[in-house]
DNA sequence: GCGACTATGTGATAAGAATCACGCATCTTT
DNA sequence: AAAGATGCGTGATTCTTATCACATAGTCGC
């Protein structure tokens, strides 16, 4: 993805880091101190809601970068989203004062920091369309298809679900259940085989 | 805000245009050739549904650019909204072959570009969390007070209130008698006086 | 001023989701 | 194995919002 004077750069200046499973990468009103790219993992970010409720946003991957990290770093902002890895994650930091060098020196790394901008803001308009739009069963699946999208079995309890969809327990074990009747998952306690 | 050698740069190759009241700018799924920063009027910006209807995100103002119309047009990607003027209004077009040239030679360019996409982020964040967290009340307060924001009066039908919330006239017409009869606003035909 | 149109008010009903209440199953701990 | 904790199933009820039905009130054209 990048090219080899930007990788040699990056590495020069960059610490690589391992997060735990559930680790608190990062919380709402926190500043960033270095840009991270995940090199490996799966990290999932959230909103917070007054009442201290949450809301699922989206997951990064390996590859992406968090778009938020690199924007806020360079403007010293802070946080406004909550980051926690749900697996061992590997991750790249850069320390912030790089950020304009490597944006001005590296045509690679301006195209790929518009590039994660970008598909940041539009997966942000995909979940506003499905709660706008959509009810909670369109919703449920929407989400049980994103997080199966590189594995098979969900492992996840319906309250998770419910916290993730700002939801209740028991809306989200009857409509699994109505999915269930449906042929198109299983439940197992502790987790959800979704057969897309 | 932008210094002297950028301003002058971007006089020399940007065309100023102006659309009129309830112009359509940008249509979802057109392609952008050119990035607009808006000098005066007001936009506004809204996600379109599957099913033909709307829903309001947020205001573009004198001194804001589009955010979107910055960084697809780099990445040459379609618009992922619909923005429609709702006063006349006035934009200065910058062809998209320049932003690559502008982002380098300009600090001042950067640093805008960087700061426009992560105010619109954090709207975007702010308009999760009232369809995630809020009921219909406290959401047309907050977008009463984003209408109002700069005048007194608004001049909206309930009808077109209900379509940026994604609700029914119904619902609308009765929460603003609840609000008239706690005396927060007044109801006129055509129009909405919100004292806030 | 009369008819047509548009905007608003309001009751009745229905649908979706949240909440309450409880029972039961499975796992953990000791 | 008993006790407690956790996860799930499900009915009953309530809350919010959407929908239906219709009345009323301004506005516009002629």
């Amino acid at each position: 993805m990048f090219d080899r004077a930007l990788a040699e750069f990056i590495n020069s200046i960059a610490e690589v880091r391992t997060f735990p499973e559930g680790a608190i990468m990062m919380k709402t009103g926190q500043y960033f101190k270095a840009t991270m790219l995940i090199t490996s993992g799966r990290v999932k970010l959230y909103r917070e809601g007054d009442d201290g409720n949450e809301f699922f946003m989206y997951f990064l991957e390996g590859g992406n970068a968090c778009a938020l990290s690199m924007v806020c770093a360079i403007r010293n902002q802070t946080s406004q989203v909550t980051a926690v890895s749900v697996e061992e994650t590997e991750v790249i930091m850069i320390p912030i004062q790089y950020m304009d060098e490597l944006m001005t020196r590296f045509k690679g790394w301006y195209n790929f920091v518009l590039e994660t901008y970008r598909s940041r803001f539009e997966e942000l308009l995909q979940v506003i369309d499905h709660i706008a739009f959509k009810n909670m069963d369109e919703r449920l699946e929407w989400y049980l298809q994103n997080q199966s999208q590189y594995g098979k079995e969900i492992f996840l309890t319906h309250q998770q679900i419910a916290n993730d969809l700002n939801s209740s327990r028991e809306v989200i074990s009857r409509l699994l259940k109505k999915l269930e009747n449906q042929g198109r998952v299983e439940l197992h306690r502790n987790s959800i085989l979704y057969k897309g």
